[in-house]
DNA sequence: CAAAATTAATCAAACGATTGATTGATAATA
DNA sequence: TATTATCAATCAATCGTTTGATTAATTTTG
């Protein structure tokens, strides 16, 4: 009624973008169907209709992503051309670029991962998360074999520090902001600042790790 | 009636063991008082009278958190006969022997502070983690200043990298047992392979990043 | 010291409110 | 007309909380 053009097509995205920030928000159980059809300017019973249940609006979401998730990562290692540290380099740029974008759905993400409930979803989400983890070790382990990384670094505690170091900015924003000094859900400040900063750190941090010979420490 | 020693002054502590940990697993909308009440062996009604409401009881098991909290670093900033290497590798070693032990509160910790409700506690929760991230963050600047440190580090980040790490293997346990190759639940392997392994990585790492010249870049 | 009075602790039962879900009627669309 | 979409109203279930009664523990009193 209020939209002029077609709104029929996208009513569920619309549903579904609207349940991913409240869910995010506030938890699964934290948020009501009767909050998020109100958000959405919906009546109530149109989430059951569309998605059968809560939990399948829940579920609904998360397949809205997986396709775009499974692809981010790929064919960067299999790119003959590059070395394994323009690889590892890249992949940190298309994965701070993506998931800052996609950041209250990494909310949703990491709380549901942390609870001890839902398992179904908790296996499906970790079947997604691990196709990134495997494709970030698929490089070091290749930049290992060829010497381009030390053959003694932690491929594994890597991949934790990749992953955490970023989910502990976005997860923790109000906490964040505060180490950081501004304000790090700004989507301004995000991009001009915090998106930059989080790739050279972690550009710098991972090279010094993987590539820089100890024996010449400083003092 | 069961128990034949003193188990009144431990009542209110046994409570909030077991809130603790049922909050932790399921969220603080997710536990019923019901549930709460029935896994502690105690009427539903006892929760009230103890604590007042259910966020009361939410709340008591922080405060009862808080003074272990603001201790753990306190006082190795202030050696005077540690080297700052020293000072930021011992807290760690204290910081990873802590946390681990608090796993479940630590989840606790993470999901409130990821939500966008109940602000109130959420400012609790960042005053408390901010104690240790000063202390962290008083060690890197003092390095820096009498040259141990690298001038143009990203102190700022490398905290966010010593802290989420951390949170991210033990937040996501099944992704990480998966990434790391066992079940980092499993409070002994978690004692003798997990928590070694997280240190001798965390120093290697920071002191690669810190301390050493990156005019050395191996290739 | 013992009886009485007072306070604290515990419980089953029930409260009103809210939850997710469903209904049957109505409107829109094809 | 047949199918789909939408709605207000309502469902049973569960939520956190409260109540009033009962027991246990403690304190006061004679």
């Amino acid at each position: 009624m209020e939209k002029e053009k077609t709104d029929k097509p996208d009513k569920k995205d619309h549903i579904l973008d609207v349940a991913e920030r409240v869910f995010s928000d506030l938890g699964f159980d934290g948020a009501s169907t009767r909050l998020i059809s109100g958000e959405a300017g919906v009546n109530m019973a149109m989430l059951n209709y569309y998605f059968g249940s809560k939990e399948g609006l829940f579920l609904a979401i998360f397949e809205r992503k997986i396709s775009s998730f499974q692809t981010l990562l790929q064919n960067i290692g299999n790119d003959e051309t590059m070395s394994s540290w323009d690889k590892l380099s890249t992949s940190i740029d298309k994965y701070v670029d993506r998931i800052i974008v996609n950041n209250c759905f990494q909310k949703l993400i990491n709380r549901e991962i942390s609870m001890n409930k839902r398992w179904e979803l908790t296996d499906k989400i970790t079947e997604i998360l691990m196709v990134n983890v495997k494709e970030i070790r698929k490089i070091l382990d290749e930049g290992i074999k060829n010497g381009s990384f030390f053959a003694d670094i932690d491929c594994e505690m890597v991949i934790a520090t990749i992953f955490g170091t970023k989910n502990y900015i976005l997860n923790t924003p109000q906490l964040s902001s505060l180490i950081l000094g501004y304000d790090v859900r700004d989507e301004k400040l995000m991009e001009e600042k915090l998106k930059p900063r989080i790739k050279t750190y972690m550009k710098r941090l991972l090279k010094a790790y993987l590539m820089t010979d100890n024996d010449h420490i400083k003092q």
